[in-house]
DNA sequence: GCCGCGTGCTTGACGTGACAACTGACTGCG
DNA sequence: CGCAGTCAGTTGTCACGTCAAGCACGCGGC
């Protein structure tokens, strides 16, 4: 089984991936609370809603955005709720979905947030890479995706033609 | 403060970056926990304790290997002793530190675990991309790292000239 | 040699996420 | 119609991580 251990150059990558895996989440959540007061995951769900139209989006389609599962999502929503910085209303069109949609008050709380935050993104990440370094990120990005989310869940985001699945009746097309 | 948006380029990576960042703890735990019963967390710990002299650390210096808080660590060996994968004794030299020792069980266990988790690592991550992708992967790495982990803390792993940092005086030199 | 302070680690309380079981609503089939 | 099966979310329980004290040891001054 020795046969395929990692060489020098996976290695290396290998500690340095692990450890940026390991210490980014650390990064943004304490910017992020520091600064508005959220979870780096309560600032994508609401970033995420903040671009659906009508600032609206059923449960199931949210979380596949942020990759929560649904209970997970639940709590944060209801939490977020409790806060006035969502709504939550049953589907008109089907009685099983809850559509939450995001508040001004909610609105105003990401706009205010979202500058610190890609400061923050800038400085750890992209600052210190070169235009041809980020390009190549995006490619092994990608790579990695196609290995550990074949299903492109969170490709979603950035895959127009499959940007409806996951929609809400009411609020899409 | 539009001014410093992120561009298209960016922003694909940022996305990319970012889902790899949530997905990849995910997989590593999955499959540790299927194969071994283990975290991948615990899997790091022991993995480091197998590599140090006498398998032996001080639990400061195995906290900063594995970037982990002390509580937690403590948290974490404490149960590992429990189950007799590692034993903790009080350093001989300075009665305030203790020493945590990998036990045969525990160095079996890992040996027994190490080809799984290099599997995973390989489908997940080195697979998908080329030879020189895996060398931009470490260069890149490294960039980002000297921004969140300025201080080097996870790069005591592979600077030998500080690798005595953190080392138990007992085990040391 | 004893007292005060800094260090290294442990412990307990709290918040958050994961897993499983449950409720309520749509669908298909007789 | 009515009932079985499935789907969308919610709720409870448990495990894990973090934060704030707390404790034991070592090291300085007098």
């Amino acid at each position: 089984m020795e046969a395929e251990w990692l060489d020098d150059v996976e290695m290396a990558a290998w500690l340095r991936l692990v450890a940026v895996v390991e210490l980014l989440p650390g990064v943004l959540d304490t910017q992020m609370r520091a600064a508005a007061g959220l979870t780096h995951f309560e600032y994508q769900a609401m970033a995420m809603l903040s671009e659906a139209p009508e600032r609206t989006l059923r449960m199931s389609g949210l979380a596949t955005r942020t990759n929560a599962t649904l209970p997970r999502l639940s709590h944060v929503v209801r939490r977020l709720q409790e806060r006035g910085l969502v709504e939550r209303f049953p589907c008109p069109e089907d009685g099983r979905v809850t559509n939450v949609r995001l508040t001004d008050a909610g609105f105003a709380e990401i706009v205010a947030a979202a500058p610190g935050h890609v400061e923050t993104v800038r400085h750890s990440v992209f600052d210190p890479l070169t235009r041809e370094q980020v390009a190549q990120l995006r490619d092994i990005g990608e790579a990695i995706l196609s290995r550990i989310d074949p299903d492109g869940r969170m490709t979603v985001l950035y895959d127009p033609e499959r940007a409806s699945e996951g929609r809400t009746q009411a609020a899409g097309e």
